[in-house]
Formats: structure tokens, C-alpha cells, sequence
DNA sequence: TTGTACGCGTTATCAC
DNA sequence: GTGATAACGCGTACAA
């Protein structure tokens, strides 16, 4: 007996073995036409009967016996094919900056389980907060015949704008929004979530509370930037302009050079409100070098409940933020929008929780 | 003027506008023939020019004008057409139990970086251990025309192998190794990760050291596991069968179970050898409960050094392992084999180095 | 209700 | 060196 694999390397190419020897029934390459002649019938009676939209305009019985079939054979339609047909490949691309970083993996989780369940599958891939290579991946993905977008990089507004305009893919924001909100977004309350980080250093009595802001191009970073004003605001504090610094990007590293920035001008400062986790761990690193204590000396919040964020030494005290719901949520949005093109732009934002943990006390000073 | 999008929007089909508004080209469906009327040749001809490897059929000076004219109308070759004819989609299946594990996301961007600039595509899919879906997804991909696989899962050997034979696609192991090595695999070497934390805690003055071991059906579990007592003969140490305990699966509450198991039986043990770090944080969590210090009072060693290892409280001791070079190589072994069909299998292993931390000190009794 | 025929965008195999 | 033509596997008007 011929083995199986040694016909298909010797025919190399399609319409290889159907039957392995188990008796177990392999699609190696079955086409609509091999189980419309298995089932005595036309390619385009098979395609009807397959398809359940169209399922209707054939006889009961004869859809039954093509089905059965397709069933034995094994058929399975080929999503090129009919993309090329339909102009629908059922996948999405999804850009995030970088997969490493901690804070994406449950949101591509929360949009990927979700689409897959709806039948499309995701592309994913890191742009690295890179713009060119983020429209090449943009490019590569539209080639690709992707039905639709989400993205969480951060490019700024207008260039983005611009080069999304007259897509025919619908789009969706995630964890990022745009300033006019004239694209769908799924985020958290950003704002709400500075809210509560600041209402929480206050309540243990601190009031020389400064933040480690994020990038203002984004709009994490300016949103919460906003909510941090606003609360301080509302709990009677002032903030100095010296209380306040931006790191240009959410990284530990450039957290920690902005730290030393910060704790240079706001010496006294007791509390810092950083805007991201990651921004909150350079943090933990400036204070080390400078001997001083964490809470003790001064207290940190973050911003994400980063997986494994209980486990840092001392635990972080952050914003916690829902991000698998973050990443369904955004999948649900789009797909609405693969089925009808709408033309409104919903600004989803789902609600901050809050983890007190071992980054903050009350001051000593 | 009528606006682009608009447009689009009306004819709901391929043949929308190409040029928009400010005059930058972009590519809505610019076929071949386009390029083919533009360039005033036959649509073979652009076929041929255009691809590489068939561009010495054509006249130097033909090539460049159709070139140019490619250039011009912004035109994409369409990779579904390509694949329906070539039976190649430029895509390759990844399959990772987890994505929200942290020991996959470098891994999984070591295999995109690598494959995305050959060319390739790849699908990420989820399968969280369940054989179901595994094959679900696989099944998936296939039907999806990917040409090859790279899998992270981890399924029994006999089944996964039957499953795999007489596939028509090329696949690669990574992390993960066939006891009959009949697959390609990278992994890192998971003895001498072991004999390397063996050594250590042995190094420090250790003598009763206890190995929490993972899923011995998974390569990593069993090889960490044989590592472990090889590493233990060789220092001239007994190991006890109460010494030893598996955890059903490398995640934390199964550390910490069977951790509790572990210091039941074996309580004068002063230093654990856990076969991952998520199981070593399981020990982490036990020994809190029981008022137990680390490393005072027991040392812990992890593998993998997964991100922010050494944030922990304290910071993780551990076997590191090239993440991203992990992807990369598994991802050129595979890369290798789609080009041309293979017989052999080769067993990569990547050393792994060590991390001294602050789980693990001298034992004091 | 079902068969026919064509087209999606590309590549491959022929002629010329 | 280039053009014509036929596929690839599927969906779908249109005809029967």
C-alpha cells in the first residue's frame, strides 16, 4: 500500500489522498466539484445547499444528500476562493505596538475569542509604535483583503485620520481614542481612573501629589493627564506646574528618567500618580537608587493592573482596568460595522476599578 | 467635487476610486490588468515583470515600464488570487496555549518578526490546552490554506503524531519536543536548565532540595523533571520519592496545591526547584500562608525568567531562556521547509543561562 | 428546483 | 520576448 504522504510529496499539489489508512477522512484537497459528483449533482447546486443563506432555494432532500456528502468527504469550502469572489476574507487585522507588552495580551485575547466565535479570524501585528512600519503592516493587511481594522497603536491624530478617510474597511479604536472621536473607540474612563487614583493618595492624607504623566499625543496619556488635574482640582489641591512631567512613552525606562526629573523639581512631593504601570515600575527603580522607601517614603499608584502587578515588590496600588472586556467590547463594534457600513462613531468607555495595594500609606511628612 | 468615500460607499464594490483628493495614489482595486492597460502589455506580461523570479523572461526595458506603472497606480498584487492559483497563502499557523501566558508573547514575536520579513503572515490562535480546540483551530488554518505550522501546544504524543501525518504542511515544535523527535523542535535544553538550578541551590549548600515538577506528558515537565534527578546524582545527593511532586499544569494555583503537597511530606526541604516560574510564584503564595520567609527559610528557583521575574518579592531566581530567539529559530526551520519539503527533524536546543535573584540564599537549617 | 456560464485576480502553459 | 488562453475554487446571475 501506497503511503498516503509519499503520494502527496510525489503529486505535489492539490487533489492528493483522501482516505488515510485508518479509515479516518482527510480534506487534503476536496472541491466543491468532488462532492457535487459524490452527490450526483451541479458545483452550483453543492454551493447552494452549503451555503445557509442560499440553503432555501434548493430541495430539501437534495441539500441533505450534498451535505452528507460533504460531511463524508470532508469538504471544506476554500476561504480564498470565495474571498476572491466576495471580496470577503473573514479575517480582521488587528495592530497593536507590541505584544510583549504586558497590557495587550488579554485585550487580543478579549478581541480574537470573540471574533473567532463570530467566524473571522485575526491577523495580528506589532507596529512598534513605529509609523512606517505601522502603514506597512496597514498596507500589508489591506492586501491581504482584511474586512476590517482594529487598532490600538498611537499615531497622531491628523496623519491618521487622513490616511484612514476613504477605507473602505471599517475601523475600531481600542484603548486609544481620537481627539474629534470621529472613529469608534473602546477604552476605559481614563479620566474616572485618574479620579480614583488621586481621591485614593488623598484619602490616606497626602497633598503634595505629583504625576508622571504619559505621552500627550495619546490619548491615555492626556485623558488621564485631565482627570488628574480635574480631581486634584475638585479635592481643593493645587497643582504646581513643577508637580507634573511627561514621558514620552509608556516605558519603564523613560519612566524612571522622568521620575528623577520630577523628584528634582518636587522634592516634597509625597504621592506620585503615575499614568501607566509601567511608568509607576521606573519609578519603584528611581526611588531605590535614591534610598528612599516605597510607601513609606512616598507612595506610587499605576495605571492598568498589569498581569502579576500584586507580585512587585511592594505590591503596585493601580487603577485596574477591564481589559479583556476592553478587547470583546471592540470586536463587537466591529463586528457591526463588517455587516452594515454605519457611519456613526460610538466612544465606548468602560469603568476603572480600583486595587489598593502596597505602593501607598499615608504620608510621614 | 463628489468625495471619495462617498463614492466607494455607493458602488459598495471593487472599482472605487483611485485617486483621492490630495492626489495621493491609493489603491482601492488596482488590478493587474490596470497596471496591463497603463503599461500597454498583456496582463501576463505585468504578471511576469513583476515577479522577481520571472522578470528575466521580460525585456529589460518592457519590465521597467510596467514597473513604473505598477508604481504609479499604486498597485497591490492581491495575495488571494495569487494563493487560489499557487495554493500558497504566505500564512503560517501559530498555535500557543495562551497568549496571556508571558512566556508566549516573546516567543510568538520572535516567529512573526522572522516570518514577517520573509514574506509571511501569521495566524495566532489560542487553544488553552483544550484538544478540542486545538483541532478546531487547526482544522481552521488548514481550511484557511496556511502553509505551515508552528505549535506551542501541548498534546499527547500518539495522537498529535497520527494527526499529524500525511499533512500536507510543513510543522515545527517549539518549546515543546517529541519524545520519538519525528517532528522538528526548538526548544531550549531543558536538562541543563535544570542541572543549572540544581547547581546553584547545591552551590549555595543545599542538600535537601525538592523539585516541583510540571505535566510529565509535556516535554519541558518531563525533561526539567529528568534534569533535575541527573543534576541531583551528579552532586552525590539522594533524592527521595517524597522529594517529588508534578503539578497538573504550569500554572499558579497548581504550584501552589502542590507545593502544600510538597512541604507536607518533605518539610525539612530547604530549597525548591520549581519546573517554571509561574509554578515557583504558586510556591511563593505557600509559603506566605504557612510563615515561611524567602529565601530565609526556603530558596526557590524558577525557569523561564519570565517578563518582570525580577520585580518579584522577592525577585524570582531563575533559569533564563532565549524567549525571542526560541521564535526565530523555530520560525527559520520552518521557513526552510516551506521552500522545499524535507524529511529530517532537526532537534534544536538553545542553552539557557542563569539568574541569580533573591529567592535563594544559604539555608540556615 | 437545478443546471449553465461567467467572473473574481492571478499564474502557468502554450503558441507565436 | 510576448500574447493568448486556461485554469485555480467558488458564488451567482440567468436560463431552463
Amino acid at each position: 500500500m501506497l503511503a498516503c504522504a509519499t503520494a502527496l510529496k510525489a503529486l505535489a499539489g492539490p487533489g492528493g489522498c483522501k482516505r488515510l489508512h485508518n479509515g479516518a477522512v482527510r480534506s487534503s484537497s476536496v472541491t466543491l466539484r468532488d462532492v457535487a459528483r459524490a452527490a450526483q449533482v451541479h458545483p452550483g447546486t453543492v454551493s447552494r445547499a452549503l451555503n445557509a443563506e442560499t440553503r432555501g432555494l434548493v430541495n430539501q432532500e437534495t441539500a441533505e444528500r450534498v451535505m452528507r456528502a460533504a460531511e463524508d468527504l470532508g469538504y471544506r469550502p476554500n476561504p480564498i476562493a470565495r474571498g476572491l469572489k466576495t471580496n470577503r476574507s473573514f479575517t480582521v487585522g488587528v495592530l497593536v505596538p507590541d505584544l510583549t507588552n504586558p497590557l495587550f495580551p488579554p485585550i487580543v485575547r478579549g478581541i480574537e475569542d470573540r471574533l473567532g466565535a463570530a467566524g473571522y479570524t485575526s491577523l495580528i501585528a506589532n507596529t512598534d509604535n513605529d509609523p512606517d512600519r505601522e502603514r506597512q503592516d496597514f498596507e500589508a493587511m489591506r492586501a491581504r483583503q482584511v474586512d476590517g481594522f482594529i487598532t490600538a497603536t498611537a499615531r497622531a491624530d491628523r496623519e491618521f485620520v487622513d490616511e484612514t478617510r476613504g477605507l473602505g474597511e471599517p475601523i475600531v479604536l481600542v484603548n486609544r481614542r481620537l481627539e474629534d472621536e470621529s472613529l469608534p473607540a473602546v477604552t476605559v474612563d481614563d479620566q474616572e481612573g485618574a479620579r480614583l487614583a488621586v481621591e485614593h493618595v488623598v484619602a490616606l492624607g497626602h497633598r503634595r501629589v505629583a504625576h508622571l504623566g504619559g505621552p500627550q499625543a495619546m490619548s491615555t496619556g492626556h485623558q488621564r493627564h485631565l482627570g488628574f488635574r480635574a480631581a486634584m482640582a475638585a479635592a481643593g489641591l493645587e497643582v504646581e506646574d513643577r508637580a507634573i512631567r511627561f514621558a514620552p512613552a509608556f516605558v519603564e525606562d523613560a519612566g524612571a528618567r522622568v521620575c528623577r526629573e520630577l523628584l528634582d523639581a518636587y522634592p516634597d512631593a509625597t504621592a506620585i500618580v503615575a499614568a501607566n504601570d509601567l511608568l509607576a515600575l521606573g519609578c519603584y527603580d528611581v526611588l531605590a537608587e535614591r534610598g528612599l522607601r516605597c510607601p513609606q517614603d512616598i507612595s506610587v499608584v499605576g495605571f492598568n493592573d498589569m498581569p502579576f502587578a500584586d507580585r512587585f515588590d511592594p505590591p503596585l496600588t493601580t487603577v485596574r482596568i477591564p481589559h479583556r472586556e476592553i478587547g470583546s467590547a471592540a470586536a463587537d463594534l466591529l463586528l457591526e460595522r463588517l455587516g452594515e457600513a454605519a457611519d456613526d462613531a460610538p466612544q465606548i468607555r468602560l469603568s476603572p476599578t480600583f486595587a489598593s495595594r502596597g505602593s501607598t500609606a499615608p504620608p510621614r511628612r
